[in-house]
RNA sequence: GGGGGAAUUCCCGAGUGGCCAAAGGGGGCAGACUGUAAAUCUGUUGUCGCUGACUUCGGUGGUUCGAAUCCACCUUCCCCCA
């Protein structure tokens, strides 16, 4: 029996449900980051529940740092440490790969990193990896991957996807010998923007039979069309019956476009940061409310926006509270961000189900060109 | 009343003869951010007909080829003594 069920399909795009442990995943769905076990932005669990949340993805690499996947075990896991009741996924620490690239040696075991917090020697490869994330306790745990830059060569593009499926077997071995049945070990696509190397590499990896496939290395520099090609690329080869998960990804438009392109699971920290650095979404685009246009604004953020926020404020005070620095607006930004990418999410299901979802992404592409 | 010190571009503040439209902060204005080393980072911030010109360093006058920088007086502020 899969836990996964595809409900409606138009073209590519797939309506689907994904079943975990503790609770249904509607799919197209936005997980919403929580790296160290908290959203950034001072939103705690009950938040992200109202903004329309209902998944949640924390870090393994961060979380071994501090406080320690011990620590978290003992606590009751994650959902228990932090109190988020839902569906939840931990990313591997592969992507620390990438982004701490000047802190860490890779090997064929893994990597070694300097603690970005103390710069403490802290290796880990893919079993460490596997066994991190099972005393996390997240419901969906990703293999350790090897990203690299857009800017790599051939030769280390085809190097570090070689390696990504090596490391993929040994966390398969791992997680196996860990028994953990209820949790689900998803593996992980590299291959750059090279076409090929994608498909062989995308061909090998779901030859390994799990209950999903994630797509990485994307949107990390490359340009937009060569995203989309690679993802033109993949889609025909993707086993239907299993999620596909775009890692990292990333504005609407690119949601939209991947949504189309039969992918199911999304995350991405834009909407949280974006939202404490006063870029807020709105059905026209992006507004920046920290220009000194909304000096005087008395509209809300959006005005079809059914977020609390937008219900309360007026772009002048919380222009004001980014111009002064107060928690208040990271916390009013991060929020109606999200509650932005959550329900753009759930028009996104409602449209599939309705098979309007072609004609809905037009309308908002060309919404959002049309500009605030 | 006597003595000492200070006035710099929006603010604080460096600069004591040319390399000064003037360091550095702050503030302002704008930009970036895609599996979060990110409440971070970058640019810009006298005017204009802008690879140059003009105006500016409390005021006025002087010295000098050249002054924010030296001199005189004036104005304002601060400190000490009476």
């Amino acid at each position: 029996m899969s836990a996964f069920t595809v409900l409606r399909e138009e073209g590519h795009a797939r309506r689907a449900v994904y079943a975990t442990a503790h609770g249904d995943i509607h799919t197209p769905v936005f997980m919403n980051v929580a790296t160290q076990a908290a959203m950034k932005g001072g939103l705690a669990a009950c938040d992200l529940r109202r903004a329309g949340c209902s998944v949640v993805l924390a870090n393994a690499y961060h979380l071994h740092l501090r406080p320690g996947e011990d620590t978290v075990r003992s606590m009751g896991g994650l959902h228990g440490f932090m109190r988020w009741s839902g569906p939840m996924l931990t990313d591997s620490g592969g992507f620390q790969v990438y982004s701490l690239a000047g802190r860490r040696k890779i090997t064929d075991e893994g990597a070694e990193f300097a603690s970005h917090i103390d710069g403490a020697r802290v290796f880990i490869g893919p079993r460490e990896s596997v066994r991190i994330q099972t005393a996390l306790g997240a419901d969906i745990i990703m293999a350790f991957d090897e990203c690299v830059e857009s800017t790599a060569s051939r030769e280390v593009v085809q190097s570090a996807s070689e390696r990504t499926l090596r490391w993929l077997d040994c966390c398969i071995d791992e997680h196996g010998r860990a028994g953990q049945g209820a949790r689900a070990l998803w593996g992980i696509n590299q291959g750059g923007v090279y076409e090929d190397i994608r498909a062989d590499n995308l061909l090998r990896l779901q030859e390994r039979g799990l209950p999903g496939v994630a797509i990485g290395g994307l949107a990390v520099g490359e340009e937009k069309a060569a995203m989309y090609h690679i993802l033109d690329i993949l889609c025909p080869l993707l086993h239907k019956h299993i999620p596909r998960y775009l890692m990292g990804v990333g504005t609407p438009e690119d949601i939209l476009q991947a949504v189309s392109r039969g992918i199911d699971f999304f995350d991405c920290v834009l909407p949280a940061r974006n939202g404490r650095h006063g870029h807020l979404y709105t059905r026209k685009g992006k507004i920046n409310i920290k220009n000194a246009r909304y000096r005087l604004d008395e509209n809300p953020i959006d005005e079809q926006c059914g977020c609390e926020v937008c219900a309360l404020y007026t772009r002048a005070y919380l222009r004001h509270l980014f111009t002064c620095g107060e928690l208040l607006a990271l916390r009013l930004g991060a929020y109606h961000n999200l509650y932005y990418y959550n329900s753009l999410m759930a028009q996104i299901r409602q449209n599939l189900e309705n098979g309007t979802f072609n004609a809905f992404r037009k309308a908002m592409t060309e919404c959002w060109t049309s500009g605030p």
